[in-house]
RNA sequence: GGGCGAUUAGCUCAGUUGGUUAGAGCGCCACGUUUACACCGUGGAUGUCGGGGGUUCGAGUCCCUCAUCGCCCACCA
């Protein structure tokens, strides 16, 4: 146990996060508090990390989602919960080695061929071991319970079992295959990036419009054809030119589909609208012949001559080439463009690949070859023209398909890749979805999980990259299915299939690798390639848990409670995590998805590496603590908004802050705007930067939350300063005062809230129930009224306990969003009162981490109370309104009188020494006949009438000025209401009880503004 | 092009099933060191609830529409 600051009266007046956060972790860590082991007498709760990729240290978006989940977990945890939070880190494929390469290319100009595959992937997991082990340690700053002890990596031993385990099992049902398919090929990394690693980006170009001779024209045939393309270089891998089959008829449709728009558009878009039109009608004539004409040609078989390369390609008729665009007329590039390819496998035409891996032509495009893309765009461009059939050259903007991890543009290409066929998985995961097996809250994101899944595109999983785990297949060129049964015999864990078009066999090894030369007198070369990042990520729920094997942990644990990630991953991973789990485990792998909001930068940008507006929380919990920190992001964790989180510089030599801007957020060092001084950032590199002290990034909104932690501290503080001679007894419900009955009333509501709100993942109703409550109830109110009764000695023992006690719930409350501050007090408070409790006082847990979660007790609630209490605070904002307006010192004692009713003076007047405590007020009448003093200031209040003597305090003109203001928002309020209540059709169709309400209460305001224009008339005179 | 979300005080955001005079924090103004807390206390000012239309006795809340912003998906020779 560790030692706490004693003596207790020394404790600072402000919360100190940096001791209580170091002090409490690692108490927990040896206490074991954050492993599960599986016990069937006791329910699981369990969550697995989304695994942090270790291209980099987690920035302020990895901070919410760690968060919230381990407010999940410790809240589970206290309710009683078996409660496993399992953590670890995703090797994240194509981006860790990117960014390795790219070090690797600024540090020392090497490429990666330069190292070789053995010295690369070393040098990928030096960056591993560094980045996991800072995003390890972030964690743990934060707080995070993770049961470290089951740490997983998505490419270590276990993992990677499991990963072949699943690809052996899809080969065997035929559910994986190879097959080529043109991919978004990155020729920097030399790999296929998925759809979802591709992003596109508007640059400017070209569009040339090139003729293709016709071979032997006929008479009135045109002898030449014109395409337009913006990427002239892929002419070479031509094998078609396309026109529409029906021209006329498409012309038609286009037109329809103007029409259709020019009626639905506003004024502003019409023109543009019309001009198309006017366009198209002059196509009609000026077009359409020549493209009818082709059509002819297209049937009857002729040939083009494609220029530079001299092949001769087909006119081929369809639906693709668009009659209202262009010339009418498409070049078809089936190995280059996705749309071309669809064409090519129509019409049955040749695909010609004309590039190699790294971006450059090869042999098919004859005299071109060896020249890079853009050098090869030159040149055909020079050559077309130089034999005169470059027709026209127009500028336009293209949306260009980049790689997200390069940077650079995407060449759509034919390869050999490996699928796993979605139909049924797909449908497995739809199904699970739609029956209510997961939930995923908010409920509107199934949607778009939904609509992804059902188009069931196969899965592209394989990628030409070193990192990752490497495909398990071996190619048997040269041996017969006979010797691979003969090597094979007796083995269930290989299995083949045949290539037909490489002729060769594809074996497949469930866990130990194949030897070369596994099969006698055949050598076996194994593939190249690794498997997506995605692949292994989508096991995550059950090989971490040990699957394939049948581990206790598996049983037990899964399928896991929740599942809480942001909405980004929700197709990539979210769906194939449930799909994998169904066919692997033959259950979901989670029971509830919970998404949460991204954070945003000032600008409304999401955080990101690239945009260098990420936040690291480390910065923030130096600055505001690990508590502040969570429970700010909690607090803002609201179902439908995103995270607006403008952000700024903190100056490390003068201490203030310098906004950040767009410009300056990408900047390796800032000059501070106030100083003068320069300082570094999270993009300094260079030796000259790093030597700069640090500029850290900080962002006000979380003020809130660290004002909140102190006042909860100095609650403390003063509660602790308070339990002298404490002991602890049962407390009869007699022996309660108001204040007392009051608290505990709320606290179980408010308990109640905030078990409801967290059940339902609504973090943000939690945080402020727990931050009214504290704030404004318990500090505002309790607090300040138990003091005069911690004074008597005959009251002092009973309001020490019940004063322990709330403080006690309340700290459990705030436990799982506020561990660190939370166990300081609770640890603090066992040195004074270790036994706490009213009815029945018990020794308190030695953590308030495995302390229960109180129970919202029915029995506390009190409406009268509370009703009390709303009543007693207004008549106190009332007393402190008159002190402020007239000017009255707090020390100077006032006098007030309250008309109301019986029943309301009976409810009050018992608080009368409360009035006298809080506000140095003295009640000298209540009820019906209290009688306003001969000066007064008036205030009127829901159902009382508050006059405070002025004799010798009155400020007249002060009194005077609030008072007209106060008749003339009476005036329009009542003539507002008796408007309303004029209007027949109200009285007749509102229900009565509606407008029974608004007569009383036109009623009162009448009443109140006589009052008003009385004490007007009485200063007057 | 299709879908989802947002638009409320200077800023960042709450606002339950439609029902008196729309809230919070920060910032602002005034007062205050009242014995836990100036990272505090007390009081105050600040709103055409994005625009327009509709339903309703009654709309920040429901419907339609427009605008702006963000995100997702598809497509762009």
């Amino acid at each position: 146990m560790p030692t706490i600051p004693t003596p207790l009266a020394d404790l600072p007046t402000q919360y100190h996060h940096a001791a209580p956060q170091q002090r409490w972790y690692a108490f927990w860590e040896e206490q074991g508090y954050f492993h599960s082991e599986p016990d069937p007498n006791r329910k699981p709760y369990s969550i697995v990390i989304p695994p942090p990729n270790v291209t980099g240290a987690l920035h302020l978006g990895h901070a919410l989602n760690n968060s919230l989940q381990d407010i999940l977990i410790r809240f589970k945890r206290m309710q009683g919960f078996n409660a496993l939070w399992m953590p670890g880190t995703d090797h994240a494929g194509i981006a860790t080695q990117a960014v390795v390469e790219r070090r690797l290319l600024e540090e020392e100009k090497k490429s990666r061929h330069d190292l070789g595959r053995q010295k690369l992937v070393e040098r990928i997991w030096d960056w591993k071991n560094e980045y996991e082990q800072r995003i390890l340690s972030q964690l743990k700053r934060m707080g995070c319970s993770c049961d470290w002890q089951r740490t997983r990596f998505t490419l270590d031993a276990v993992c990677a079992k499991a990963v072949r385990r699943t690809f052996f099992g899809l080969f065997k049902e035929k559910l994986i295959y190879r097959g080529k398919r043109l991919v978004n090929w990155d020729t920097f990394l030399q790999t296929a990036v998925s759809d979802d690693e591709v992003y596109h980006e508007a640059v400017a170009g070209h569009f040339w419009h090139i003729n293709y001779p016709v071979i032997d024209p006929r008479p009135g045939e045109p002898t030449l054809v014109t395409i337009a393309t913006t990427r002239p270089e892929t002419m070479l891998g031509d094998t078609a030119v396309a026109v529409h089959p029906n021209p006329a008829a498409a012309l038609d449709k286009a037109e329809d589909e103007l029409r259709r728009k020019l009626a639905e558009a506003a004024d502003k878009d019409r023109p543009e609208i019309e001009r198309q039109l006017a366009a198209l009608t002059d196509r009609r004539a000026t077009v359409l012949p020549t493209l009818n004409r082709l059509r002819d040609m297209a049937r009857d078989g002729r040939m083009l001559r494609l220029p530079l390369l001299n092949r001769e390609i087909p006119l081929v008729a369809d639906e693709w080439a668009k009659p209202e665009m262009g010339s009418g007329c498409v070049k078809i590039t089936p190995a280059h463009d996705a749309n071309d390819y669809d064409v090519g496998r129509r019409q049955n035409l040749p695909a010609i690949n004309i590039l190699n891996p790294d971006g450059t032509l090869n042999a098919n495009a004859g005299p071109y070859q060896g020249l890079t893309i853009r050098k090869a765009r030159e040149r055909v461009v020079a050559d077309i023209e130089s034999q005169g059939l470059l027709v026209e050259v127009e500028d336009r903007e293209i949306d260009l398909a980049h790689s997200d991890r390069s940077k650079t543009p995407i060449e759509p290409y034919l390869a050999d890749q490996w699928f796993v066929k979605m139909d049924h998985l797909a449908q497995s995961a739809m199904d699970a979805v739609a029956d209510g097996r997961v939930k995923i809250f908010p409920p509107r994101y199934a949607q778009g999980y939904l609509d992804w899944l059902g188009e069931k595109r196969d899965w592209p999983v394989s990628r030409q990259l070193w990192w990752g785990h490497r495909i398990p297949v071996w190619y048997a060129a040269t041996a017969t299915e006979a010797d691979l049964q003969a090597a094979f015999t007796g083995r269930n864990d290989v299995v083949w299939q045949r290539d037909e078009e490489n002729d060769r066999w594809l074996i497949c090894a469930q866990e130990v690798d194949l030897a070369e030369d596994a099969v006698p007198g055949h050598k076996l070369i194994r593939d190249d390639d690794v498997l997506d990042t995605w692949f292994s990520s989508a096991l995550w729920p059950h090989s971490t848990l040990g699957w394939p094997e049948q581990t206790r942990e598996l049983k037990y644990y899964y399928p896991t409670s929740a599942l809480i990630t942001s909405r980004d991953i929700i197709t990539l991973w979210v769906a194939r995590m449930v799909l994998t789990g169904l066919h692997n485990v033959g259950d979901v792998p989670f029971r509830e998805v919970f998404i949460h909001p991204k954070i945003l930068d000032g600008y409304g940008e999401t955080m990101s590496k690239s945009k260098g507006n990420g936040v690291d929380p480390i910065d923030v919990m130096d600055k505001f603590g690990a508590d502040a920190m969570r429970f700010a992001l909690a607090y803002l964790t609201t179902e439908t908004q995103d995270v607006r989180m403008p952000v700024e510089y903190e100056c490390p030599h003068c201490g203030k802050l310098i906004e950040q801007t767009k410009k300056n957020r990408v900047l390796p060092r800032v000059k501070c705007t106030h100083c003068g001084q320069d300082f570094s950032t999270q993009w300094a590199g260079k030796p000259e930067d790093t030597a700069l002290p640090r500029g850290a990034v900080v962002s006000e909104r979380f003020e809130l939350a660290r004002n909140f932690c102190n006042k909860l501290w100095n609650a403390a503080r003063f509660t602790l300063s308070k339990l002298d001679g404490y002991s602890a007894g049962p407390v009869a419900d007699t022996a309660l005062a108001v204040e007392d009955r009051w608290v505990l009333s709320r606290l179980a509501t408010v308990t109640g809230q905030v078990t409801e709100a967290l059940e339902g993942y609504r973090f943000a109703d939690a945080m402020r129930a727990l931050y009214e409550f504290s704030w404004d109830e318990f500090c505002s109110f309790y607090v300040e009224m138990v003091k005069g009764r911690l004074q008597d000695p005959a009251q002092r023992a009973t309001a020490q306990r019940v004063l322990a006690h709330t403080l006690d719930v309340l700290v459990r409350l705030l436990h799982p969003a506020m561990p660190f501050l939370t166990e300081e007090i609770w640890q603090l408070l066992q040195t004074v009162a270790p036994a706490r409790g009213l009815d029945s006082p018990a020794a308190a847990a030695e953590s308030v981490m495995i302390a229960a979660w109180p129970p919202a007790d029915a029995r506390r609630r009190d409406a009268e109370i509370e009703a009390r209490f709303a009543s007693f605070q207004e008549v106190l904002r009332g007393l402190r309104e008159i002190r402020a307006r007239q000017n009255i010192a707090q020390k100077t004692p006032i006098r007030f009188a309250a008309r109301s009713s019986v029943a309301a003076a009976a409810a009050l007047a018992p608080m009368s020494p409360y009035f006298e405590l809080l506000a140095g007020a003295q009640a000298v009448a209540w009820g019906p006949e209290a009688a306003p003093p001969e000066t007064h200031a008036h205030v009127s209040l829901k159902g009382v009438e508050l006059y405070v003597d002025l004799e010798g305090l009155i400020d007249v003109k002060a009194e005077r000025a609030r008072l007209e203001k106060e008749r003339e928002r009476l005036g329009q309020a009542i003539s507002a209401k008796e408007k309303k209540l004029a209007n027949a059709s109200f009285v007749e169709r509102a229900p009565a009880e509606v407008v029974a309400k608004e007569r009383a209460s036109l009623a009162e305001l009448a009443g109140l503004l006589t009052t008003v224009e009385a004490a007007l008339a009485k200063m007057a005179g």
